[in-house]
DNA sequence: ATGGATGCAAAGCCTTTGCAAGCTT
DNA sequence: AAGCTTGCAAAGGCTTTGCATCCAT
């Protein structure tokens, strides 16, 4: 990683080391806030914008990947080998994966027919998912369209 | 209109009749700034948040929905009868259409795969459009990561 | 020694909200 | 009259940046 990160003209310190360790090791779709606490929890000495910057970092050196959903706050998704889109639960903001290897395709040759020269794919599906609507088992009487227009 | 959202329990304004008149003769893919200096061309003393209040009423009763590239800026697109993904050209940063209903069909049955609910599908292809491509027909000697890479 | 890296504080940016005053219904 | 709307100003919430200092190379 040392040397990766020298070829690329930035050197590694202990800061960086934790939290780039501290980031492979939580997986996917990390808040900077996230990997701010977890890095915290090793060495509470480290700046949220170091933690910031290093994330900045880890994407540009391809590593990583932004994720926005658009709810104010900017995940970041280790780089896979294998495109995945996302499930988006409304209810618990939480983020799932699913396989889009077969759509991909389909994105390219729309792109191509449409002289346009493709750099990424994002794919989101918003909905529920299986826990919250078993949590929320009674329907409600309006609709949220209805409760959401009253608010403010 | 005003009928309409009588029925929702909202009242019409000239403000509003001139924010909504305005928004839906921009077209696609308006944000808050730009809805706001069209208004104001007409009349000035409409306030900021009034455009913003009412751009999100349009969601509320849903003739509009946003759309969230994750570049800081939310956007509103009028809702449209035909699903739609965006072509967001990394360099100009306008947005294209592009018809997905084929592939709304599949994104529903992964989601029944899964065991999820979808309200909202979005799909995002990332690249250059035409246009930019030929402004630059000039190739550059370091690639984007790296120049990238060179800022702090 | 050098130039990148770090921490803290402060600035940015857009999105939201509190309130008093003004308008629809 | 009653309650939604409006404008202005201010508050939020997260993302960025300025800078002096520190440290890896």
């Amino acid at each position: 990683m040392r040397e990766f990160l020298r070829t690329k003209g930035f050197k590694m310190t202990p800061q960086r080391e934790l939290i780039f360790r501290s980031f492979f090791e939580m997986g996917k779709h990390v808040s900077v806030d996230e990997l701010y606490d977890k890095v915290r929890q090793q060495d509470s000495s480290v700046g949220y914008s170091t933690v910031w910057r290093n994330l900045k970092l880890i994407c540009k050196v391809g590593l990583a990947e932004e994720v926005n959903l658009g709810d104010g706050v900017t995940r970041y998704d280790r780089a896979t080998e294998t495109p995945h889109g996302h499930f988006y639960c409304v209810d618990c903001k939480k983020l799932t994966e699913f396989d889009m290897d077969n759509i991909v395709g389909q994105l390219a040759i729309i792109s191509r027919d449409n002289d346009f020269v493709p750099s990424g794919f994002k794919i989101e599906i918003q909905g529920r998912c299986r826990a919250c609507r078993e949590k929320e088992a009674t329907p409600k009487k309006t609709t949220d369209a209805q409760a959401e227009a009253q608010k403010p």
